[in-house]
RNA sequence: GUGGGUGUAGCUCAGCUGGUAGAGCACUGGAUUGUGGCUCCGGAUGUCGAGGGUUCGAGUCCCUUCACUCACCCCA
């Protein structure tokens, strides 16, 4: 790789041909259980105000404190590109006024950025598919989202991954147990590392998931979450555990997991992998109470949850989408030239969903047949000068023993519908408005 | 931001104590002048990541820098 100076920026990737099979079958994977579960998606720009992520995500996390791209715009405001998609969806929702329409069960897919250290499934700009759903203060949503979680990891064979919850109970309990944490720390500061220190007075709560051995000693010992968790936090959480069990899906209670963005509250949860490496949490979310509120609108019960798209790529085997071309058109000679098109636009005319890739560039018969070999089709079809004074076209079986063809013109698509059993994909629907149309008229 | 490892052909890599590049795969042409996959024969390909230094001479030694990669950190 010689070319220095036109090079992608650190961090950010190409997804090339070879993988975007693997991607898109992620994303209409987790579309459709999204769609089954009644969610709706939601797309919002990749450039906010820096403000938003500030209100939001906290003022003293490591994301916005050293992570995020900024720039000003020329109108002097002060722009960021998204490092998450909880601040935007929040935000769009209280300016469209969506917020005031009943319960919304939202989605979106699209790309993160935040400026680290690249390395194994941490990139600066990363993809995520995430979800959140707006007024509903239950654990029975809590309960949905990681039930529709667990149905991702089935519906894409991923076996290896570990369901953690926590609750970190509301802001008054929460910050009576901040204080009980910072007083017990500050009694073993001599074993707390730089990070940790600095993050005392900032971010307590984040020093118990340090990985500091050192500092995992202290922490063995602190006061524990869920002693300071109040009479209905408890009971949310025990309801979550009860809905949980009903559907048997295990999980392990784990009282050090805290999330690093500020605005988590009550139910925290995290599905990891060890298969990973360093970067093991390829699902996390929880509930976020409070955020509507800072960021102005009327308060209003949240939960949410985002998922790494990167780190499910590299989880999934090698699930290559069956796309290879079901014809190769070969066409040898300057006088057929005309006549292969006429033929080859009439067949997929004929033959909605038909994958065909016509030679160009010319060729002998020898080299146009190994495209027709490499291009992974399953027939060649035959046009030469022969043909044409025929009229006909030979149909070369690639992949299986049989022997050649010969078809006529007016046949060809006959033919090759027996042959091919190819299935159209069925029809996207363009909006939910549109289903319920249909609906009626079908009635 | 801090540390470790690695940068040689499109890909995977070899290149001993310094003597100015090689293999396999892939690509391409032919054997087979209208038929791919197997076999055989031939061909093209490199600012040896970049810049500087030491040396008669640097892929090889030294410095700087960039990128990739893993870990810390951070988090999806």
């Amino acid at each position: 790789m010689a070319t220095s100076s036109l090079q992608a920026i650190r961090g950010m990737n190409d997804v090339l041909p070879a993988d975007t099979g693997v991607w898109r079958y992620i994303e209409q994977s987790l579309g459709d259980i999204l769609l089954a579960y009644g969610y709706r998606e939601i797309r919002t720009p990749v450039v906010e105000k820096t403000e938003l992520f500030k209100r939001s995500i906290g003022e003293v996390t490591d994301i916005v404190e050293k992570e995020m791209y900024t720039f000003d715009d020329r109108n002097g405001d002060n722009l960021a590109l998204r490092p998450e998609g909880t601040a935007s969806c929040v935000r769009a929702v209280l300016q469209s006024g969506l917020i005031n329409q009943g319960v919304q069960r939202l989605w979106y897919a699209g790309a993160m950025f935040r400026r680290e250290r690249p390395q194994k499934g941490r990139y600066r700009q990363f993809h995520q598919i995430g979800s959140e759903v707006f007024g509903l203060s239950g654990p029975d949503i809590d309960a949905e989202m990681i039930m529709m979680t667990n149905r991702f990891w089935q519906k894409l064979g991923i076996e290896n991954v570990r369901l953690h919850i926590n609750s970190l109970g509301n802001l008054e309990s929460r910050s009576r147990y901040r204080e009980a944490l910072v007083t017990y720390l500050e009694r073993h500061i001599g074993k707390l590392d730089n990070d940790s220190r600095r993050r005392l007075h900032t971010n307590p709560l984040r020093i118990l998931d340090s990985k500091h051995p050192d500092v995992r000693v202290v922490v063995e010992s602190a006061p524990c979450l869920t002693e300071y968790l109040d009479e209905s936090s408890r009971q949310h959480f025990q309801g979550l555990c009860d809905r949980l069990d009903a559907v048997g899906i295990s999980y392990v209670l784990d009282d050090k997991l805290v999330r690093g963005l500020d605005y988590y509250s009550d139910t925290v949860f995290e599905w990891t992998t060890d298969s990973l490496g360093a970067q093991g949490t390829v699902c996390a979310g929880g509930r976020y109470d409070g955020l509507v509120s800072q960021l102005g609108g009327q308060p209003m019960p949240a939960v949410g949850f985002a998922l790494g798209i990167e780190r499910l790529t590299e989880m999934l085997p090698d699930i290559q989408a069956e796309r290879s071309p079901h014809i190769y058109f070969v066409g040898v000679g300057d006088a057929v030239q005309v006549a292969l098109y006429r033929l080859s636009e009439r067949l997929r005319s004929d033959i909605p969903g038909l994958r065909m890739i016509v030679n160009c560039g010319g060729g002998s018969f020898k080299s146009q047949f190994k495209k027709a070999d490499k291009s992974g089709a399953t027939v060649a079809l035959v046009l030469g000068e022969r043909e044409l004074h025929e009229h006909n076209i030979v149909v070369k079986f690639l992949r299986r023993d049989a022997p050649q063809e010969m078809v006529s013109y007016d046949q060809l698509a006959g033919r090759m519908t027996e042959i091919l059993n190819i299935r159209e994909r069925p029809k996207v629907v363009a909006s939910d408005a549109e289903v319920c149309n249909n609906r009626q008229a079908s009635v």
